[in-house]
DNA sequence: AACTATTTATAAGA
DNA sequence: TTCTTATAAATAGTT
């Protein structure tokens, strides 16, 4: 689009490449800003550019598409007479993610706050004692053990209860 | 662009609305693998019409890349003469991700498994009685006390040793 | 980073 | 929905 129709295909030269990337991930996040606002969708865009440098784009946000996305609603489809029992079991579940997001969004305030002071952050590290890294290191470890069996967990009752999905899903390419 | 320039807001009527989300969405997927194809760049894009229904894009996958995107590399920044220490905690820490995602992985299989059976498996459902029900729910109220504690041990651990990353990432909107 | 000749995307109409 | 077409927007090559 432009002096010149272009080949499809990787640009070579590795300057110009970079030009054409910056150029048209602008464009690409225009179009999807407009797509969310003239017709009230939500929108998220991750790019990594081939030098791994990460660009994302989100409307309302990357985190709450991707999070909706991943965890699109899935619904059991069952005998009427034991939906009471299954709506039952879904709460349960519905809870469990709930408390699960409540943890992470904590868990990234803590990380945006100890990134603000990320220089002074870097000494405490370098000021912790070889018993307190060692201590670290045990929890860590703790953590490994515990993890497989709680994610497996998670899991399995998930997989039980997510069977069917509420609402379509397409994909492309 | 077209016969017209229009207002950048929600189109209004609900029909039109729908036919510009379906030619901008095709357009937006369009320019995003040209950006993938022409600059050896990963792309991926989900979107939520109005009406809730999810369309991706994704190059190598959505999965891959928004994978990729939430578990980028995190290292820390520190005085050289304790980098041996942080570089066995770093260590420790990346085994832990590495087996949460080959769980996660398995969790994933599962579930193609568990779907791919679908009618059989709500089948299995309907037919648990009430004791390996109250059993299951007995499951998901243990797990949703464990869940808080472990998740918060993650988070702090990752916060402490993830602060710098490698490579910069950069947010539009 | 700015410019501009072209190509591409798309709004409106059929 | 799909196609057509007039026009707006994006962008390849240039400076």
């Amino acid at each position: 689009m432009g002096r010149r129709k272009i080949e499809m295909e990787m640009v070579k030269d590795s300057n110009a490449r970079q030009v054409t990337f910056s150029k048209r991930r602008n464009g690409l996040f225009k179009k999807a800003n407009e797509l969310a606002t003239l017709c009230a969708a939500q929108v998220a865009i991750v790019v990594f550019s081939p030098g791994g440098k990460s660009f994302s784009f989100g409307n309302p946000s990357v985190d709450e598409v991707t999070h909706r996305y991943l965890h699109e609603d899935y619904t059991i489809q069952v005998d009427p007479k034991q939906q009471a029992k299954v709506d039952k079991l879904n709460q349960e579940l519905n809870e469990v993610h709930r408390e699960l997001n409540l943890e992470k969004k904590r868990g990234k305030m803590l990380d945006k706050t100890l990134k603000e002071s990320g220089a002074a952050r870097a000494l405490d590290i370098n000021n912790l004692n070889y018993d307190e890294l060692m201590q670290l290191r045990a929890k860590l470890e703790e953590l490994k053990r515990n993890v497989k069996g709680h994610v497996n967990e998670i899991e399995a009752s998930s997989s039980l209860l997510m069977l069917k999905k509420s609402g379509g899903r397409e994909d492309h390419d």
